[in-house]
DNA sequence: CATATCGGTTTATTATATGAACCAATGGTT
DNA sequence: AACCATTGGTTCATATAATAAACCGATATG
């Protein structure tokens, strides 16, 4: 392993419930040398991708992201444009929503929003990071996802969350299929017990997919007539996305 | 110069004026060895930080950087923050608005927005990086930042970036004096030539300065009265600002 | 058709990252 | 107050990983 990806393995260990990490932590938790880490975080801190922060020297998220972030969504507008529809979709629905976007091999869930309307709800955490072959709507990414990405994902061994989470991967490419014929995905209790929901993928320029819109909801809400209006309104909004994105359907479904 | 550094400037070459960077150009404007930069670059992609677009195969900053943008905005949620009185603060004066943050060495631009009360008027860029000792919103930070910070900034050679532009470490120090006893920052013609310009610092958690909210107009329209609007405007956003960012304005004004 | 430039790859060379051991400081616990 | 367990940070001989020149094939340009 590479310095620089060193480094920015060291990153991805931040994540919504665990914000501050100190440099003991970070040297256990990723397995490099104290002062390996001490070093690297340095240089991460000098650019701003990092900073200390309180007494205990602990290490956060810095400033300098929040630069690239910008021109991120200067060129690819995702997160904006979720922003809008994952709030109205809620409510719509009056249950938990989220839209999440492609970064290399896992998903990373840009925006969620809850509704008032239950008071028991599905759960989201900021940021948080989702596997593809476990959840709705990294199986409707991957659906729509050229045979690259499918193989590389597939050909690593697949973490069983669940009981009920599917790890063949033959069953995953055949589940594949069907969703991209029927435009959404459906997972019960794959990531989470006890959490039904459906996603629908939403694409950029040129036709590739980006991202997912989801719907999730506690199992034993989700009757019939619910089913059919979160899958109903799921590729209702992700087709909107998709058109606000400058992005379009691909006319016959990637064979991958 | 670390790998780590390495990788992490290529970032910086990034900006709203140059979104997407080949790789010779990556090589040529970083000095990097094109070799080194096609592995460096590689990395980063993996990790998500830049992507490959097009089929001229050009990078551009990555979905990555989004994730990690959310956990920041969680813990120091500015940019949010800044995006409604930058909005308010150009309605109310007419003028061009923004807000900036310490980032390394340097400021840079959360979020800005423009008046159309007149046909004219100051433009930004997108994720604009700003030098402290040149615009007023800099200045304004380092009048109430640690000696540390102002010392390394002004012992580096300082960029004219204008005829106008203060260049003398010890004339900046005069000015930041006056400063940080006024409460406010003022630049004319310092960064780009025709510019006038205020600013006010925000301050974070435990009065520690984490960047600045200012206004900028056309020289020509800055008479008295707008002036001294712009003054008074400008403090009093910063301070609610400052106030919604849990922070505080320090009591006796930092001596560095 | 010749030339230039592009992204990407190879390889011997060498500079750089590494990690065990060590400090000093902090905070409980007995 | 003495003690132990942690913390963040530092040192330096060692060895691994980064580097850069030259090269390749593809594409674009005159």
């Amino acid at each position: 392993m590479g310095t620089t990806s060193k480094a920015l393995s060291l990153l991805r260990l931040f994540s919504g419930s665990q914000p501050e990490i100190g440099l003991t932590e970070l040297s256990r938790q990723s397995g490099i040398n104290k002062a390996t880490v001490y070093r690297l975080m340095s240089d991460l801190a000098e650019y701003g991708f990092v900073e200390q922060v309180g007494a205990d020297r602990m290490y956060r998220i810095g400033p300098g992201v929040m630069r690239l972030a910008v021109l991120r969504e200067t060129s690819v507008p995702l997160r904006s444009i979720a922003k809008e529809h994952v709030r109205a979709l809620a409510e719509e629905i009056g249950e938990t929503t989220h839209v999440s976007q492609i970064s290399g091999d896992e998903l990373s869930t840009l925006t969620y929003a809850y509704s008032t309307k239950h008071g028991t709800r599905v759960t989201m955490e900021d940021a948080e990071r989702l596997p593809f072959h476990a959840t709705s709507s990294g199986l409707s990414v991957l659906a729509y996802s050229n045979a690259a990405l499918v193989d590389s994902i597939l050909s690593k061994p697949l973490d069983k969350r669940t009981p009920q989470t599917i790890v063949d991967p033959q069953q995953i490419r055949d589940e594949l299929k069907r969703i991209s014929l029927r435009g959404h995905a459906e997972s019960v209790s794959g990531f989470e017990q006890d959490v039904h929901s459906v996603a629908a993928p939403i694409f950029g320029g040129g036709a590739t997919v980006c991202g997912a819109l989801a719907i999730a909801a506690p199992v034993g809400r989700v009757n019939g007539a619910l089913r059919s209006r979160m899958i109903a309104a799921v590729q209702d909004r992700a087709r909107m996305m998709t058109e606000m994105m400058g992005g379009a359907m691909p006319v016959s479904p990637d064979p991958g």
